[in-house]
DNA sequence: TAGACGCCCATGATTTCCCATGGCATCCCT
DNA sequence: AGGGATGCCATGGGAAATCATGGGCGTCTA
């Protein structure tokens, strides 16, 4: 049914780590959940690892699954094999959206991007991004100085070049 | 439920081996013994061999069981199968998590991988490793020094090429 | 008989569970 | 159209269960 996200928007990190999943993406979240039943508590997997990164990367059990299936591709010891399996499976969590549509996000990875009181949640297509919102703020400012035009309207690449 | 070991931390060790199995792990090995019920001790297999190899792998029962089967698809008395054999076999132990969520690692498996103070519980896939914090992180720190640039997010791999 | 090991108890810190409230939409009935 | 009634949504708070860790003892055995 809904299979990619949508859409942005900010919610609470209360002192226990709550936050509440944007009611539309738990509809993605539970589709994405091959184990899922009306009235079950659906579960994702939430992606903290990346040296470089700034945000956290969370997947529908689907979408993981098609991230194993990729890494397993690669051969079993490659050095790039294992920059994914760390980065995909040791450092990444399970967590279950309870009945009140929250997750509870550990200190550790509340830690690794800065988050505070609030959380903004963006989509990504089959995946989305939780940032701490000024940091997100910061990055999309620096996308726009960085050669950038922010008065261009970007479906102007839709049907252009693809190049990076 | 839930299949794969999934994250990575850090537990003491005590002085007579004890050591917490992180509790998220727990569960992966509950459902991957099959004898387990609510309320018995679950077990898994611990891996102590393979000369090269500076850490321990956990295996669930089920798991373990794989391995076997792989094994025995191998002629009997081959070179091979002779050498899995010994790794799987004769250098593995069967550990039991006990009813607070600690196995006992002998003397001999924490002075193969100079283990003290700290063990590091890190998820791959379907078993987990076990470190000595130290030398997980010089082995990825060398892992990002052989010819590979730790400043690129491991996900550009996933549609990559297949080389090493 | 000295460790090594199994078993029991103890405790502070989290984490989970359960219950609660106010804000919006929507739906429906008169 | 007015006015609930209904239901989901976002968020709080306290109680209960779990987690990680430490310590004490018998006992088996090399």
């Amino acid at each position: 049914m809904a299979r990619r996200f949508r859409g942005e928007s900010d919610h609470k990190v209360d002192g226990k780590g709550r936050v509440s999943i944007p009611a539309s993406f738990r509809r993605v979240i539970e589709s994405g959940d091959p184990d899922w039943a009306e009235g079950a508590l659906p579960r994702l997997i939430i992606v903290y690892g990346g040296r470089t990164r700034d945000y956290l990367e969370g997947f529908t059990v689907a979408a993981m699954d098609e991230v194993d299936e990729k890494i397993s591709k690669h051969p079993r010891g490659s050095a790039k094999r294992k920059a994914m399996e760390r980065l995909y499976s040791a450092q990444s969590i399970e967590a279950v959206v309870d009945e009140t549509g929250r997750i509870v996000l550990p200190a550790k990875l509340r830690d690794k991007i800065a988050l505070n009181g609030l959380a903004r949640f963006v989509s990504a297509g089959d995946t989305f991004e939780i940032w701490r919102p000024e940091t997100y703020d910061a990055t999309i400012a620096a996308l726009n100085e960085d050669g950038f035009d922010p008065e261009l309207d970007p479906s102007a690449y839709l049907d252009g070049d693809l190049d990076g």
